[in-house]
DNA sequence: CTGTTAGCGCTTTCAG
DNA sequence: CTGAAAGCGCTAACAG
C-alpha cells in the first residue's frame, strides 16, 4: 500500500486537532465556517483522501459494492449481453462514489461464499446472471443487502431486475403478424429460464390475441446455443413456418446459418425477430430485427436499488421491471 | 457492513490473548503446536475471517488489486478480446486469494486518478487496453505497481504483457503463402496501435522472406471497424488480392459482409485470415482462420508479474511476450 | 465551536 | 511459548 497523507498530519498542519478535521471532512455542523474552509484549503493541497480502512473499521460502511457476474461457459452465449449489464453497473457504482469488487462464477463453479463477502469487504451484492438457487440462497443466509439481476428462476422475498420479457415477446410476435404472417415458430434455449419461459408466453398470447392457432410443429427449444439445430429441424419439415421468434438473438444468428446453408434466405425465405439486441445483430446482413432490452439500465437500476437496500436495511425488497422496445432492422419480410 | 465474529472474541473462547490467535492466524513460529490447532479448530467452528481492514491498517497491505478496464467506445471492437483478457484477470486474482476491483475507463474519458488508487485499496494495477500514455503516466506517478496488457504505445519502465504480434502476423501470412497466394492484402483498423503495427510488421517480413513484392494498391488501413468499406475497396480495384490478412477478426469479418454484397464468396474468390480468435470466428460460415492469441493467459501472466512486483518493489519491470497460433479453419482456399 | 478520549479489528514489539 | 500494550487512520461522544 502507498502511504501518504493522514488525518494526523494534516492536523498538524491545520493547527486543530483531527476531530476538527474530520468534522470539516464529513460536513458536520458543530464547526466554524473559516476553519473548515482553511481545512478543506489544506485537504485540496495535499490532496488528501481519508483512508478508507480507518473510517470502514470505525463506522461499518465499507463503501464497497460486491457484483458476482455468473459468466456462461459457452462464452458468447449470454456474455454478450451480461458485459453491457456490467457497464451499467459500473458506472452507477462509480457515479456513486464507490468501488466495484468483482467476481466470477460459473454455473457449476461457485466456490462457496465469495471472498468479499467472507471477509465483509462490502456493503451489498449484485448478483448477475443464472447462478443456481441454491447459491443464492447461501448468499441470502449471510444477511447482506442483495439484488438479482436477470435471474435464472424465481427468487421470492428478493430485490430484482427483469426485463418486460413477456411484453417484449408480445411485441415481437405482433409485429410479425402485422407483417402478413400467420404460420410462426419459436425457438429459444433452455426453457428452465425463467427469460424465455416468459418470452415464450408473450409470444402464446400474441398468437392467441390475434386468434392464430399455435403449431406445436413450429415450436423447438431446449439446449445450449442450439438455434441451427432448432431452425434447420423446422425448415425440413414439409409444411414450415414464414416466420420464427427466437427468444434471444445468439439463436437468431445460429438461424441465420441454417437459412444460408440451405440454400435459403433471410428474410425472403424466412422472416425471423430475435431479443435481446446484441451488438452483432446490426454487424451482420441482413441485420436483424429484434426487441432491445436495455441492459445498461438492467445494470444501473440494480445498483441504485442495493444503495437503497444499504441505507435502509429494512427496506422492503424492491423488483424493477425494465422496458423494452422493438427495433425493426432487415430480417422480416411483409408477406401477402 | 455485516458485524460477525473478531479476534477478540475469539480469543475470549480458546482462552488465549488475541496475540496467540493472531499468531495462531497467521502461521508464526512463537507458539505452541497444540495452542495453535485448539485456536485454529474454534477458528473453523465459527467461520472466522479476519477483517481486512484491520489488517490493512496495521500491515500496509490491502490484498486487493485494482483492473482499470479501458473499454473501447465501439463496444464490438476490442472487448469481446479484452474481456477475456478480464476473465484470466480474475482467475488469477481470485486464486491468488486477491479480491479484484474494477474500473471502466474510456480512452477519452479517465476521470483521473482511480478512486481505488487515490484511496489506497489496492496494492498494485493492471491496466487493460488502450488507454492514453498521458493516463499510464499519471498512474505512474502514484508510485504503485501496475503491469500493462496489450498496450497501445510503447511504454518504457513500466511492466507489461504482449502477444507475439510479428510472429502471429508472419505466420498468418506465411500461411496464405503457402496455400498458394501471390496477391496479399493487408487490412488494419488504427495503426497508431502498437498491435497492429507488429501486426504489419509481420506481414511484410513474411513477405519479403518468400520474395513476394507488397503491392501497395493491396493495403488498406485505419479507422475504427472499417473493415467493410477496406475489403470493398480492394476488390473494387482491376487488379485485387486473392487474399487477405486482416490484422483483427472484427474486421475480417467484416470483411466477409463486403465480398458477400459484392455477390462473392470466401474462400472461393477471397480468401482471408484473421487475428485474435475471437467467439464469433468460429460461428461464422465460413468459420475464420485465424491466429488464436491466449487471452486468459495474457491477464492471469499479467496478475501473476504484478504480484511479484508487490512482493517486491525494487524488482524491475517485468515483459512477457505471449505466444500465438494459427488456427486452419474455412476462410481460406488453396489455389494453383 | 474545538479538542480530548476511546475504540473499531488487527499485528507487532517486547517483557515475562 | 504467551500476553500486555501500542498503534495503524479514522469517527463519535462528550467535555470544555
Amino acid at each position: 500500500m502507498i502511504k501518504s497523507i493522514t488525518i494526523n498530519e494534516l492536523a498538524k498542519i491545520a493547527n486543530v486537532s483531527k476531530s476538527t478535521v474530520s468534522k470539516a471532512l464529513n460536513d458536520k455542523p458543530d464547526i466554524g465556517a473559516e476553519t473548515k474552509k482553511r481545512i478543506l484549503d489544506i485537504v485540496q493541497q495535499y490532496d488528501f483522501s481519508p483512508h478508507p480502512f480507518g473510517k470502514g473499521l470505525k463506522n461499518k460502511f465499507t463503501e464497497n459494492v460486491g457484483v458476482v457476474f455468473c459468466r456462461d461457459m459457452h462464452p458468447i452465449s449470454a456474455n454478450p449481453f451480461y458485459s453491457r449489464v456490467l457497464e451499467g453497473v459500473e458506472a452507477e457504482i462509480a457515479f456513486n462514489n464507490r468501488n466495484l469488487m468483482l467476481q466470477f462464477v460459473t454455473e457449476e463453479q461457485t466456490k462457496g461464499i465469495p471472498k468479499m463477502l467472507r471477509e465483509r469487504q462490502v456493503d451489498g451484492l449484485i448478483l448477475i446472471g443464472s447462478m443456481t438457487r441454491e447459491y443464492i440462497q447461501l448468499i441470502q443466509s449471510k444477511d447482506i443487502p442483495i439484488v438479482l439481476v436477470d435471474p435464472k428462476f424465481e427468487i421470492d422475498s428478493c430485490s430484482q431486475v427483469v426485463m418486460d420479457n413477456e411484453h417484449g415477446a408480445f411485441t415481437a410476435t405482433q409485429y410479425l403478424i402485422n407483417m402478413g404472417h400467420k404460420e410462426i415458430g419459436f425457438i429459444s434455449g433452455d426453457m428452465a429460464r425463467l427469460s424465455f419461459k416468459q418470452r415464450f408466453t408473450g409470444f402464446l398470447k400474441a398468437m392467441k390475441y390475434h386468434n392464430l392457432p399455435v403449431n406445436e410443429d413450429y415450436i423447438s427449444v431446449g439446449g445450449m446455443e442450439k438455434g441451427y439445430e432448432h431452425v434447420l429441424g423446422l425448415l425440413k419439415r414439409k409444411n414450415k413456418p414464414t416466420a420464427i421468434f427466437s427468444s434471444n438473438d445468439i439463436n437468431a444468428q445460429y438461424g441465420y446459418k441454417a437459412v444460408h446453408d440451405l440454400g435459403l434466405k433471410v428474410p425472403d425465405d424466412l422472416s425471423i425477430v430475435g431479443f435481446d439486441d446484441i451488438e452483432l445483430s446490426h454487424m451482420v446482413s441482413p441485420q436483424l430485427t429484434t426487441i432491445r432490452a436495455y441492459k445498461e439500465e438492467l445494470g444501473s437500476i440494480a445498483v441504485r436499488n442495493l444503495l437503497k437496500l444499504v441505507e435502509n436495511r429494512d427496506q422492503r425488497p424492491i423488483t424493477s421491471v425494465i422496458p423494452v422496445r422493438l427495433i425493426e432492422r432487415e430480417s422480416v419480410r411483409k408477406i401477402n
